[in-house]
DNA sequence: TAGATTGTTAATCGATTAACAATC
DNA sequence: TAGATTGTTAATCGATTAACAATC
């Protein structure tokens, strides 16, 4: 591939930056909402609380989106933006574990729009397997790793219980997953291809509690 | 407060710095319930995918825990940290939205034992105004204000939809809380002296797919 | 004692920002 | 044109790591 874009691909980009294309993203779709056509480095800067110099590097990794003296147009940019970090198409996604938790995110409107859609459940309790959540079966964990690869599954979101995280995630690797969200209160070990989110309420209050008064 | 780890809390320490504490926490918990009683910066580094030198580098902002030879006594440390980040006594949390999101927070069962305790649930809905969830009556989110400062809560989390969500952090802070973990995809503007945390699992996907092949 | 590990220093590494030529 | 804003460079800022004296 020849564009700018692309010719870039192969340096580099770091961790960090790749982390803040999703919140550029998300505030373009808003600038768009408002029914701008248009904008710039420094708006999206107010809105995210950055810097503009930042958004203009950040982006700089990739290319070249803006034009001097005018700004960003937003419907291009956010195609890029979509187009770098490939979300182009949806991608199916694997829920295991359907406590509280698991059917929350079953249920949650957000992903089929933003480019994600649950397309298997997975649970160990035989309450469980069998029901529909969303319309979505809960399968027999199991069989988690057959049917993770036959259905192609490449995302996964780990909702299970702390004990069974690390093993449970040690299958999906198996099944060939390349990305795991998960929300188990524990470091998953995974190889260094897998790439690995954590999400801890606990830990993002208990951050914050250093700082407040009572 | 003569002790070491208040000696430096003057010196401003790394938000960063603050935001592994709870990692090493819930580490340091792990090694106890496995029956340890001492551990090492290279062990909790190897647990945690960091460096040994962070790690006492991270712990030096805050005073000195261990011992030459022999390492940290985890049970003393583990109490050191939830002094730091002001966990020796429960916190009340109010929760606002309750959602599929926030009716699963509200019965996730992880915040009590954490230090956490959900005082007040707040929804907009008429028909889910009075009912109660896990046994916490939900109240008008009209009152928001009055019923946080009336309790003295000072952390929440909100879970609401995003078009509400930054009039209802307005509220919150109105009311007098310090920490805000929002569940709502939107940068929320905050004064300097309230925190937030984030949590949008869109975004944290969108960040890995980046690096995902079909 | 010998071995192990801390706490700290200094060096390295990486990220952010200020500034500005280019140019729309 | 005049004004605005980009993309990039270089400087600054901050975080991480290597190394080691101190010492348990």
């Amino acid at each position: 591939m020849a564009d700018a874009t692309n010719a870039k691909r192969n340096k580099v980009v770091p961790d960090i930056v790749v982390g803040r294309l999703p919140l550029y993203l998300r505030t373009l779709i808003r600038l768009e909402e408002e029914g701008k056509i248009v904008t710039s480095s420094q708006e999206l800067a107010t809105r995210l609380g950055f810097s503009s110099a930042q958004i203009r590097k950040d982006l700089s990794h990739f290319g070249e989106f803006g034009k001097q003296g005018t700004g960003y147009n937003i419907a291009y940019l956010m195609q890029q933006l979509k187009n770098i970090l490939n979300l182009d198409a949806m991608w199916d996604v694997a829920l295991v574990g359907v406590g509280d938790l698991g059917h929350a995110l079953a249920r949650y409107g957000r992903f089929v729009p933003k480019g994600f859609r649950i397309a298997a459940l997975f649970d160990a309790d035989p309450r469980k397997i069998g029901t529909r959540v969303n319309n979505i079966p809960v399968q027999n964990s199991e069989h988690i790793v057959d049917a993770i690869k036959q259905a192609g599954i490449k995302i996964a979101i780990l909702a299970v219980p702390l004990d069974v995280a690390q093993d449970t995630a040690d299958r999906l690797v198996e099944a060939g997953v390349q990305a795991i969200l998960n929300y188990a209160p524990t470091t998953l070990i995974v190889p260094p291809n897998v790439k690995v989110q954590n999400i801890d309420p606990i830990a993002h209050l208990q951050k914050m509690t250093y700082y407040c008064e009572r």
